[in-house]
DNA sequence: TTTCTTGCAAATTGTTTGCAGTTTT
DNA sequence: AAAACTGCAAACAATTTGCAAGAAA
């Protein structure tokens, strides 16, 4: 079964703190890609003490630079967050906004596409299209 | 042959202005993808005139709009730019930062790998990776 | 108790906008 | 001449940083 953040936070190693836990927690049981101001707006009422919007950038950059979450990067001038370590791909719906994880799996391997001189970590790829009716 | 900048914008319906014509030839002529300020110092020179920092950005953006550029999105809160309006793709060199283009026919096409749920317009792949040294 | 984190406010950085004057069609 | 563009400065938006007080190891 899947890690808890408690968990998770533990095994990066990252120091333990109520912020740190909610905004993992948060991260984790939600399939938007919220921002760093959505999370503030979503997280806020599940703390008893005010959260900062300072905390909130300093936190999603301590979790990125341990491996506990991603930075997604559809839109420019903002980052969108994600709890989905796994490798992994989005299709973002132009009308909507809305953006879904596609998993490695459903797509082919293109790892090793680009030969010997690149020596690729990870990739990802970013579909913009419409969404069917009855996938929204 | 491929076309010049200035037919390009005439074919595109862009209104001619010199700072449009030196922005769009500056980036048809560099493999770099660079940013707002990088145009604005690349470009600065060949003007007679000074060119502000506004009208790169309205310039980009008008230049965006009309299909002339794309937009490059691979680190957060930045945007690049790109004359290479063909389906194409991009690998990041983690250490240099550098951009390398990665053309349509080198990856198998993937358009249609999420299934008729998905109308997808356009996708980007972005791979992250070590560059061999003699591909520097 | 030492080290790291939080919160606040101020500072930075990237980008957009209002408006007067200038250029393109 | 009409419509659109440029430059400047001010406005915004997203994110970072310095520092004092508080919490975790």
């Amino acid at each position: 079964m899947s890690l808890t953040a408690k968990e998770l936070l533990t095994k990066k190693g990252v120091k333990m703190t109520s912020q740190r836990l909610v905004i993992t927690e948060y991260l984790m049981q939600t399939l938007e890609h919220p921002t760093a101001d959505e999370i503030l707006a979503g997280v806020a009422e599940m703390l008893p003490v005010p959260l900062s919007r300072a905390t909130v950038y300093n936190t999603l950059n301590t979790l990125v630079d341990a491996g506990v979450i991603r930075e997604v990067l559809t839109e420019p001038g903002r980052t969108r967050y994600d709890a989905n370590t796994f490798e992994h791909h989005h299709f973002v719906d132009v009308k909507s906004g809305k953006i879904i994880d596609i998993p490695q799996e459903m797509l082919p391997d293109i790892e090793k596409a680009l030969g010997d001189k690149f020596k690729v970590h990870s990739y990802t790829v970013t579909f913009y299209g419409d969404l069917e009716d009855d996938k929204k």
